[in-house]
DNA sequence: GATATTGGGTCAGTCATGTTGACATATCTT
DNA sequence: AAGATATGTCAACATGACTGACCCAATATC
């Protein structure tokens, strides 16, 4: 029993201390520094944008808590706030989920109601999905914490850092979704 | 039986479609206008926020299934690789998830190879976390992925975008998490 | 007009990842 | 010596994803 790697023993069997790890080879300062640098880069955007994300969702999940609701159920009232009318199938494509996913949540929402449906008017199959005053009321919440953040945020960097933000993260988006995302706004 | 909104029925009992809603009232273009535009700005940012990390890790997600990994287990391959000899304590601190849940996603990535402990040399209690070669193999796998996304990004927006994408992404994380994350490059 | 496709809904089972709460052990601090 | 800290572990549970298999109604196609 010299190197219990195993996790399938009853007992629990400790993991091994091994020997501290000789330090990362950093290279000397040649023509590589430029790619580490270029590293840094990278790796200080992906964090940012991993922490600015959390960051921005950490009070709105407080409130959705009281409400016994999750991010899930955020989304949901985010996409139909935005664009009023929206069909369950276009939902769908924003959330990039399954039917069965979303239709829990969707179910959720109406039962406690929030969400409505109607029929849609050229295609009698849809159903477009839109707020109830309470929902609309709700999201409204949700909103003004995202909004408090993301206008601090907006203030403190700038009009011109704003317009790199959006253009940066417009580009991390695979050309073929770019369209939908730019369609939420006019509706 | 004219308005089935409870869910507690065994079998299923659908929900009712009701009239398509009023239009939103849009404001006449008076003083209010230039808070709509303000709102749009804000939605706008949310939504890249949203679309541009769901897009960024698409492909890394990809790549994990295959290992049957999950994304919990990327964030600490990804951290312990920023900062070789992060103690326990600390990662948890990155990723503000509970000991336990670390406990399981530290444990596979241990069982499996890629994760390793030592001591730690100043106070012995805590137990200092590294890549093994092969972690260190697959976590440049899953940031070249990210990499690619991210250059990419940049490239199109330009020096000066990614400076203000990073300058609102900052303004978006709590003043006193600032530090944490800051500290990220230089270990 | 018959048939196929599409939009939406549902049941059932599974998995990944988070949570509380309670304890155990080794080490450091006072 | 006593208490605090860093870490690990067991157990039970919640959420929100997933796959797969069906169903109905409405539209499209041949």
């Amino acid at each position: 029993m010299t190197d219990p790697i195993s996790r399938t023993k009853t007992r629990a069997a400790p993991r091994k201390a091994v020997q501290p790890p000789a330090p990362p080879p950093r290279p000397a300062l040649t023509t590589a520094s430029a790619l580490y640098l270029r590293e840094d880069e990278i790796r200080r955007g992906i964090e940012l944008l991993y922490f600015g994300y959390s960051s921005m969702i950490r009070e709105v999940d407080a409130i959705l808590e009281q409400e016994g609701f999750g991010r899930a159920h955020h989304r949901a009232l985010y996409f139909i706030a935005r664009s009023p009318g929206l069909a369950v199938g276009d939902l769908l494509r924003l959330l990039a989920i399954t039917k069965q996913s979303l239709g829990r949540v969707l179910g959720e929402l109406q039962d406690r109601g929030l969400v409505q449906q109607s029929i849609g008017t050229q295609d009698r199959r849809q159903r477009l999905l839109s707020l109830t005053p309470a929902g609309a009321a709700l999201e409204a919440s949700l909103f003004a914490e995202l909004e408090a953040r993301m206008a601090s945020a907006y203030g403190e960097a700038g009009q011109a850092a704003v317009t790199g933000f959006w253009s940066v993260l417009i580009g991390l988006i695979a050309k073929a979704d770019r369209p939908m995302v730019d369609s939420l706004g006019q509706s």
